[in-house]
DNA sequence: GCGCCGCTATAAACTATGACATACTGAGGA
DNA sequence: TCCTCAGTATGTCATAGTTTATAGCGGCGC
C-alpha cells in the first residue's frame, strides 16, 4: 500500500520543511510507486542510467564507490529523508552506487519527468539544488575528515553527525539510536582499516563516551564527542523533502 | 574593460557549452561587472554572506576549509571557468573560502539576482544544478583518493586531473601547462605532509612520469600517470559557464 | 546438531607516512 | 650588499595505522 505524499509520515518532521498541501499534491504526480527492499540490496549502480529516483522513507543504506583494485569508499550514510539519485537526473548516469543496510522504503520518481520540476516547478528546482549544495559541503568536511583528522577524531567526527541527524529524525530514544552498520563499513567510509577501527572504537568505549552495539547507537555525551572529532554538535539545518 | 558575454573568450572553447546568443545577453543582464585579484586574495571566506557570485574568466585559485586546530584542507583547484559561490547563493553562506593562486579576472553576479534563475531560466538553473552534481562527483572521488590510495597514486590521480583539465581548457602546450601552486598546496589537498609531498614528486619524476617545476607542469606520459593513479585520463565532460 | 559464514575482537610484526631538523635557492626590501 | 622569507629538497627517527593471523560468537542452511 503506498503512502499518498499528502500523508508523508516524514514532512511532519522538523528536519524537514512543511510543504504546501499545492506541493504536497504536484509531488504525488511525480510519485510512480513505493519500493521495498531487504538489507544488502542495491538500489542503484555505479554507471547505471536509472530511470528511477527514489526518496528514502524509512531504512538506511549507504552510498559508495569502488576502485579499480577492489577497494571500496563509503561516500555517505542514507538517511530517511534522503533523495537518491540526484546525478541519474542531472548527470544522465549515477556516479556511486547506493545499496541497502536494512529493510527500506523508498519512494520511486519517474527520471523522464525530472526535467518538469525545472520547468514547471521552479522552488522545486531550487530545492534539488540545495540538497546538492549540502551534499557538496558534506562531502567537503568528509575530505577534510580523512584528510586531518586522526583516526579517533575522525571517527568521533563520524559519529557525531550520524547522531545529531539521528535526532534531528527522532530516532533517538534513551540516548540511543539505531545504526544498522558495520565497522567494515565505518572504516571504510573513514578511510581506515577494519582492525584499526575496532580498536578506535574500543577507545570510545573505554573513555566512556559512546558504545555502540548490536546495531544501536549510544552517545553519552554529544558535547564531548564533537569536541573530540574537532566539530560541533549542531542540529541539521532544515531540508526540503523531494 | 569589462568583457562582454557575447565576446566570452571561455565560452567558444570545447570544454564549454555553446551558448546561445539569447542566453549570452540572458547573462550580461546579471553580469554586475567584472573583479581582478592578485595572488594570495581572498575572493571568497568561509561563512560569509557574500552579496556577489563569480565565474573565473582568467587565473587560478584555490577552495579551502580549515579546522579548528588550524590544519588546512584544500578542496579543489579553481580553473577559467569555474563558477564560484554556488553555495552561498544556495545554502545563504559559504562553507569554504576560495583565494587566488595567480593573477586572477572574474566576472561579477548579484546574488540578489540569483533566484531569478530558477523562476525565469529554468534550464540556466539546471545548469547550476549540474554544476553542483559534478562538484559532487568530484568531491566523491576526491575522498575515495584519501581514503583508498596510496600517497604514489593520490598524487597520480591529482596530476592527471589536473592535467587533463588543463588540455580541455588549452592550456597545455608542448606538453606543460602552468600550473602554480606550491606543493603545500597539493599536500593539504590530499592529506599528506608537505615532507612526503615533495618524496612522492621526486619519485615521480625519477620515473620520468611528471616534472612540475617553476610553476609549470609537464606530463610525459599522461596514460601511464592514469594507471599509476588507478584512474583514466578522459577528458572532463562539456560543462555549462555561467 | 553440524558446518559455514559474517562480524567483532585482540595480538604481533611491519611499513607508509609524519615530525623534526637542516640546507639550498631565488626574490624582495632596506 | 646583506637579511629575511617562502618554497623546495633531503636525511633521520618516531609512530599511527596496516596487514596478517587467530579466536569466539551468533545466525542460518541443511
Amino acid at each position: 500500500m503506498a503512502t499518498k505524499c499528502i500523508n508523508c509520515p516524514l514532512h511532519r518532521k522538523d528536519l524537514f520543511k512543511t510543504m504546501t498541501v499545492e506541493e504536497l499534491t504536484y509531488m504525488q504526480k511525480f510519485k510512480v510507486g513505493e519500493l521495498t527492499v531487504d538489507p544488502g540490496t542495491p538500489i542503484l549502480m555505479e554507471g547505471s542510467k536509472s530511470p528511477q529516483l527514489f526518496t528514502a522513507l524509512t531504512g538506511m543504506g549507504i552510498r559508495n564507490t569502488s576502485l579499480e583494485n577492489g577497494e571500496r569508499q563509503v561516500l555517505n550514510f542514507v538517511f530517511p529523508g534522503d533523495f537518491i539519485g540526484l546525478q541519474a537526473g542531472v548527470l544522465g548516469e549515477m556516479k556511486h552506487s547506493v545499496e541497502a543496510r536494512t529493510h527500506m522504503r523508498l519512494c520511486v520518481f519517474d527520471r523522464s519527468e525530472f526535467w518538469n520540476f525545472f520547468r514547471s516547478h521552479p522552488s522545486r528546482a531550487f530545492d534539488l539544488t540545495w540538497l546538492a549544495a549540502v551534499e557538496e559541503h558534506f562531502l567537503g568536511e568528509a575530505l577534510t575528515t580523512l584528510g586531518q583528522r586522526s583516526a579517533l577524531q575522525a571517527i568521533a567526527w563520524a559519529l557525531t553527525k550520524v547522531f545529531a541527524r539521528g535526532k534531528a529524525l527522532d530516532m533517538v530514544t534513551h540516548g540511543e539510536m539505531p545504526f544498522p552498520f558495520t565497522q567494515r563499513d565505518l572504516a571504510d567510509a573513514l578511510g581506515l582499516s577494519l582492525v584499526h577501527t575496532n580498536k578506535t572504537l574500543a577507545k570510545l568505549k573505554e573513555q566512556q563516551l559512546t558504545n555502540w552495539a548490536d546495531g544501536m547507537l549510544r552517545v553519552n555525551d554529544l558535547e564531548a564527542l564533537a569536541d573530540l572529532g574537532l566539530t560541533t554538535a549542531d542540529a541539521p539545518s532544515v531540508r526540503p523533502l523531494m
